[in-house]
Formats: C-alpha cells, sequence, structure tokens
DNA sequence: TCAAGACAAGTGTGATCACAGATCAAAATA
DNA sequence: TATTTTGATCTGTGATCACACTTGTCTTGA
C-alpha cells in the first residue's frame, strides 16, 4: 500500500511512524472513570450525576453521559428508578455472589495461563512483583491508589497469558463491581491489622508465581482462591458485625 | 406513608395502582438491538451505522449512539480503528473460546439452579417445554425467530433459579456475543440435517429438567453442555471446511 | 407548630448543528 | 489506459439547547 516509490528511504531504513492513537474524549471518561471506580475512589449507594462528573473532569456532559451508559450496561453503576445513577450498594448476598464468581473466572484464567506462559511472560509478572516490593520498602505506609494498582497490573499479566479474550473483559467487569467493595476493605485491612498481616498479600503472590513457574494449575488456583478471598471474607466479619451500615437506603 | 387517612377506601380495599414504567427511547433502542443480535439477525462482520439503525427504527441519532456505545462495552459489537462499529467476526479461536466459557459460567449456574430451584419454578420450566412442543407440531417448517425466543426463554427461567445477579447479566453477555455465530448455525443445521437431529434438541431438555427434577447438579450440567455445544461444534467442523469464509477483512 | 402546596434549582433525555475524518467515484494527468 | 488527485457525500463526535421530571426549600394556611 506504499504509495510514493520515488522518496530518498528505502523501504527498511524508513522510519516507522507509530499510529497516532485516536483516543476520544468518552473513552478517555470512560477509562477514568473505570479506574476510580476498580481503585474505589467512589463509595458504595454514592449517587453520580453527569454535570458533577463533567464539571470534575473539565468536559462537557455528552462524553460523560454516553461513559455512564456503558458503566451501566456492565453493572459497574447501577441505574435508579428516578434516573439517576449510584454506584452499587455493598451487601452480604452481592459480596458472596461476586467472590463465588471471581473464584470461578479468574480460577480457569489462571489455570488455562499456567498451561500457556512463557518464560518471558513470567519474568514479567516477577518484576512487578519486584516493583511492588520497592514501593512498600520505600514507604512504610504504602499509598493505596499505587498498590492497587501493582496488584491489579500483577493479575491480569498473568490473565493475559491465559489467551482467552472472552475470559478478560469479564474479569474487568468484576473487577469493576467489586472495586467499591474491597477498596472499604483494603483501607479498614490498613488500619486494623499489623504489617504481619500484610505480608500475607506478598506470601500468597509468591506462591502463585511459584505455582506458575513449576505448571501447577492447581496449585496456582489455590493460591489466587486464597488471595482474593481474603479481602471479601474481612468485609463479610465487618458487614455481619454492624448490620445498620448504611448498605443502601433504597 | 399513606397520606390521606379520610378516603372512602379502607387501606386494604383501596385500589393498587401500579408504579408506571419508564422506558426511554435509549431503553427500546438497546433492547431491540440486544434481541435482534441474540437472534441473529445482523451478519457476523456486518458494520453498523448509527444513522442508518435510526432510520431502521424510526428514532434519532441519539439514543442509537448511546445504545451502541452499551454494547461495545460488553462486546457485543466491536469498534473498528475507524470509529464505526461491526459486529464481530467468527473465527474458530473465538468459537472455542465463547464455547469453553459457557459451559463454565452456564454449567456453574446451572449448577446453583439445581440445589436451589422449587418445585413451582421446575413447572414453569416445564411449561416453556411444552408451549415449544406445541411451536413444533404446528409448523413442520418451524420459524427460527419463535424457537430462539423459546429456547432463551428455557435456558434462562433455569439460570435465574440460581439466585446470582452477578452470573446471569454474565451470560445475557455471552448469548449476545455468540449470537450471530449460532444463528449462522442454526440456520445451516436446518438445512443440512434431518428430523432427527432436532429430536436431539428436545432431548437434551428434557433429560436437563429430570436432572433437576432429582437434584442432580452433575447430570443437569452434562446435558447443557451437550445441548450448546451441539451448534458450535457443527460451525467448528463447517469452518474448518472452508477456511476461506468471510471471517473479517481487517 | 406542623403539614401541604408553590416555587426554584438541578438533572436526565433527546434533538439539532458544526466539524473533522473516512470513503468512494469522477475527472484530470502522465 | 493506468494512476493520481480532487471533490462530494457519508459518518462519528461533541457542544448546545429545549423539555420534562425530580428534589429541596420556602411560604402559606389551618
Amino acid at each position: 500500500m506504499q504509495k510514493h516509490p520515488a522518496t530518498a528511504f528505502s523501504v527498511k531504513d524508513r522510519p516507522q511512524l507509530l499510529p497516532i492513537e485516536r483516543e476520544t474524549v468518552q473513552d478517555r471518561v470512560y477509562a477514568e472513570l473505570r479506574r476510580a471506580l476498580i481503585c474505589g475512589l467512589f463509595e458504595p449507594s454514592q449517587v453520580l450525576t453527569i454535570r458533577g462528573l463533567a464539571d470534575q473532569m473539565m468536559t462537557s456532559t455528552m462524553p460523560v453521559r454516553e461513559a455512564l451508559g456503558r458503566l451501566i450496561s456492565e453493572k459497574a453503576v447501577e441505574a435508579m428508578p428516578n434516573r439517576s445513577v449510584r454506584v452499587p450498594p455493598v451487601t452480604l448476598e452481592r459480596l458472596d455472589d461476586l467472590l463465588r464468581t471471581r473464584i470461578l473466572i479468574e480460577g480457569e484464567a489462571v489455570a488455562l495461563a499456567t498451561l500457556r506462559m512463557t518464560q518471558r511472560e513470567l519474568m514479567l509478572v516477577r518484576d512487578v512483583l519486584a516493583e511492588w516490593d520497592e514501593v512498600r520498602s520505600l514507604s512504610q505506609r504504602g499509598d493505596f491508589d499505587r498498590e492497587a494498582t501493582l496488584n491489579q497490573k500483577f493479575h491480569f499479566q498473568i490473565y493475559r497469558c491465559s489467551g482467552s479474550s472472552v475470559l478478560i473483559p469479564m474479569i474487568e467487569s468484576l473487577w469493576l463491581q467489586s472495586g467499591p467493595c474491597t477498596r472499604y476493605a483494603a483501607y479498614a485491612f490498613s488500619q486494623a491489622v499489623a504489617s504481619d498481616e500484610t505480608r500475607d498479600v506478598a506470601y500468597y503472590h509468591r506462591a502463585m508465581v511459584d505455582a506458575l513457574d513449576r505448571r501447577d494449575p492447581v496449585g496456582a488456583r489455590g493460591a489466587l482462591v486464597a488471595d482474593i478471598s481474603r479481602p471479601f471474607t474481612f468485609l463479610r466479619e465487618r458487614l455481619l458485625a454492624e448490620p445498620a451500615q448504611s448498605e443502601g437506603e433504597q
């Protein structure tokens, strides 16, 4: 498809121009809302208004409204009968439901990844853990956003090796839905427990990498289940302790 | 919250007013596009334009564009780099990927439903099968849309008994994604095989109901797997036979 | 003092328009 | 005749506006 045969460069020497990415405003708004949801920047049951979000992001209402529509169809936020949207409240049933489904799907993705992962890909996963260790050692009181991002990077680096373009969007949707919950858990976690508890996070991750290394699907899935179950069971107990939480006043 | 104590009716005798549903145009467009996608009214690799769809549905572009945005985020249609959208092409990898995931998730839903289903709910499922038999006996050359709708009704009647509000949207998303493929399969199916093959559909469905009746999760899951695997394996062979199909000319 | 109605501000929805990029066909040039 | 260029048309994107509905507050009345 090269149209100019009379250039000074041959095909191989020609400077490679990267295709410019054409990201629309709507895409950026959508990505930012996703990030905020996964990192737990919004409270459960919090009401989101189109104009409010548009003002915060310094855009007009149109991209926000379309991004919200996409998030509604993913069940990342829910549309109230008043036509207003809110981030879903966290209930006991929803918590159990989310955890069970995450174990099912992410467990399958990890098992698939175990069989297909190359040494090079495994090294990338190790790099993420190394970076995480560095962050943790630098700041004793680690910032949650950074660690949450690394945690996400770690998991999806593995999931991507499953090679399933159907499973991965589903896992993203699950993270989106459990984001507001687990953030709440992570926050309470950091206040409640000592540092030896947080060492468990690294422990499970290392167990997972080891299982991946020796191509052990069952071991990898087990480590994953233990890893993602922890915040859920923690939050579950907290919710059982005080049932009069603001679970959603519909 | 009853504010008028001086009415002529007591609380129990007062005529019950049903809450009026407030369905927006966008919701109707979205539902219609979903239906069309699941029923396979669009070809794989077919490009969809906002204005074209708006004209067909006799609305303006705005509801269509927002509905398309929602479908994009569900991977029901895909956004090309040209900013145009098309229904995803069917490839061998995608076919296997979809089937594996559907077996995983719908199998789990059926297993859950087996344990939670009541006799009343099981009777509703039987009713669907009876209606299906009636349709099939009335018109030898059954119309596919009607049968596809009944098939969907049958499956989701069961899935709903799983009680999982996380699994069900995922299954809907999977049906949305495999709709264009299986329709293709169903069409080719009806032309290729004799009527004794189509009897298998009813056979698996009855096996599933029987397993549900005796609360046998393994049996129910097995019948389900056999049921949903059939069109996929059929289409798989067809795709292997002629690889030069118009699979997507990106 | 309290409740009911009225007013005002806020919000989602859908239509319309301007603009930029894509696509395709006709015309002009080598 | 083949290739390139030009032009028109189509299409998605985002802004702005009008309209309907919701919500909160204030006033008025008993």
